[in-house]
This record gives structure tokens, C-alpha cells and sequence, in this order.
DNA sequence: TTACAAATTGACTTTCTTTGACCAAATTTT
DNA sequence: AAAATTTGGTCAAAGAAAGTCAATTTGTAA
């Protein structure tokens, strides 16, 4: 009972608020809660997770950090949908594409941005020997719809 | 928090505004952020690389300064050489983020493509074993680059 | 009660920043 | 012309984060 890592969560989720992020010190977070800083990490690659709507980025080195994002659910359903439902862990180029498509027709991107996008997740960029291309495509694809996410917040 | 040295980035990034170059006294910095002079040094060879668009001369002796040049390149030679010998093999993210930063300010593309295109090439979007991070993240820039030089050359 | 998944821990690694000692080149002074 | 002074350059060590990975421990469902 009383996990530490559910302790953690909580904490960080309080802490995260309405905000769109917080900066997180690993270190401090540990000592705080009595634990090795890997457990920090642990938490937030089971709880703050890209599925359950959370990205993070990280500095090292001296004033280091790892910033939280959080993705909000009411602003936009559609895109919502794709990251944390639709998508999924595999994409294929096509219906990458057609994903795209819509889109456009949605006016959520332009011309521009469709084929910046796509190009990013072409075969010839994800031109090697690798067996889970279409693992990185959506992982990339995510991503991806993840900054228009925060961009259309920013707004 | 607050790195010194992303303070004396500001500064001088600042200071430099949208002139073609200025002169800076390395001592006369250090004095003023109560730092080491080499630490300017650092600043410089870390933020003001030719990746993003800067170089320096500078002289030494009574009245030696150093000369940041800021360097100007619209045309699409610049754009060519990246994806033909400039990025090579592999790119790292911060590396990447640089040039990203150097075509911004060459009006190349605006501040939404640079993230769109970081966003695709993230540490979160690419999530696989180091090495062969750097070498899709090159796949993908160049993929992404080409497809800017087709825009462009459709116009 | 056993087997499996989740959680905890810590040793080791990588990245980035700060600091300082020592070096090199101009200029100024004697 | 030599010596002293004023700049800037280099490099490596120390410090300050964060990341990884795998062994162990704990909890839980069958």
C-alpha cells in the first residue's frame, strides 16, 4: 500500500496544476521524497507517459532539469484523439497520410505543413534496415501533432 | 537554475541585435557577470557556432576584443550543402536545433516550421537505442530539408 | 503458493557547466 | 630593443545534473 511511486505522482500531478509545465529538479524531487533519483524517472516513464497525454524534455549537466508537459483534453478532440486513441503504436506511411488529408481539410494545417510532415515520415527518411519503421512513424507522428497541440494552446 | 551562461547568451544575443557583428571584451564580460573569462569563451564556442550562423575573430593586447559576426545566407546553396556534406551521417539533436535556429533567422522557414521539424527529430520522438538515433535524426532532416528546397524551387 | 508484473535500488554512464592554471599575442613603457 | 602589461586562447579537472540498465524485492492474481 502507499506506493512511493504513487506518492510521487500525486505530487507531481498537484504540483503540474492547470499549468501547461513544470520544470522538475530529479535530484530534489528524490531527496524530498527519500528515494534514488532513478525512481523519479521511473514515475515518469510509467505514469507521464505520451498515452496518458504527458511529454517531458530534459536538460543535464549543472542547472539541469526535466520539464513536464501536459497535453489539455478539452482543447482539441480530434487531434486528442489521434495521439492518446487512434494512432496507436504503429502507423503506416499510407494512413499517415490520409491523417494528414483530413487535416487539411480540417484547416488544422495547410499544404505546407501536410507535406513538411509527411516528408518527415517518408520511407526515404526512415530509409535502414529496421523492422519498427512504423513504430517510429508514430512515434514521430505523435510528436508532431503534439507541438500543434501546445502551439494552438500558446494561443 | 538560470545557467550563467544562457544569461550571457541573452546578452549578447541581445546586444548583437540586428547588427552584421559586434565587438565584445572578454574581461570586460567576464567582470560584468562576475565570471571566469573563459567562461566567455565557453559561451561563445557553445551558443555562437557556425551551425548557427556565427563566427568570431578577435585580437589580443591592449584594445584586443573579440569580433562576433553574425553570418547572413538566404540562398539555397546553403540549404544544398547541409544535406549534401554538412550533416553527413548523423546529427544530434542539439546540433540540429542550431541549424534549425540559423535557418529562422535566414527566414529560410518561420518559427512554426523550426518546431514542427524539431518536434519530429526529438529525444521523444525518436525512441530507440542511441546510435541509431543520430542517424535517423540526420535521415529525417535531410528528408525534411529537400522537401523545403522542392517548395521553394516550385515557386 | 506460485508465477508474473510492478516497483525499488544502486552502480555506472553521459552530458553540460564552471573554474582555474598556464599559454600566446599585441601593445605600452622604459 | 627589451621588459612589462594587457588582452585573449586552450585545455583539463571538478562539479552538477540527468539517463540507463539490470538485479533484487514486493505485491497480486490465478
Amino acid at each position: 500500500m502507499a506506493r512511493i511511486s504513487d506518492i510521487i505522482e500525486q505530487f507531481i500531478l498537484k504540483t503540474l496544476g492547470e499549468e501547461d509545465y513544470i520544470d522538475l529538479s530529479r535530484n530534489e524531487l528524490a531527496e524530498f521524497f527519500s528515494c534514488v533519483p532513478s525512481q523519479i524517472n521511473y514515475v515518469l516513464d510509467t505514469r507521464f507517459t505520451l498515452d496518458r497525454g504527458f511529454t517531458t524534455e530534459s536538460v543535464r549537466g549543472g542547472g539541469g532539469y526535466i520539464r513536464l508537459y501536459r497535453i489539455h483534453n478539452e482543447n482539441d478532440s480530434y487531434i486528442n484523439n489521434l495521439i492518446l486513441e487512434s494512432i496507436g503504436e504503429e502507423l503506416t506511411f499510407k494512413r499517415a497520410n490520409q491523417i494528414l488529408c483530413r487535416l487539411v481539410d480540417d484547416k488544422v494545417i495547410n499544404e505546407h505543413d501536410k507535406n513538411l510532415i509527411s516528408a518527415s515520415i517518408s520511407e526515404g527518411a526512415l530509409s535502414m534496415p529496421l523492422s519498427f519503421k512504423d513504430k517510429i512513424r508514430a512515434s514521430i507522428f505523435k510528436n508532431v501533432l503534439l507541438y500543434l497541440l501546445k502551439e494552438k494552446e500558446s494561443k
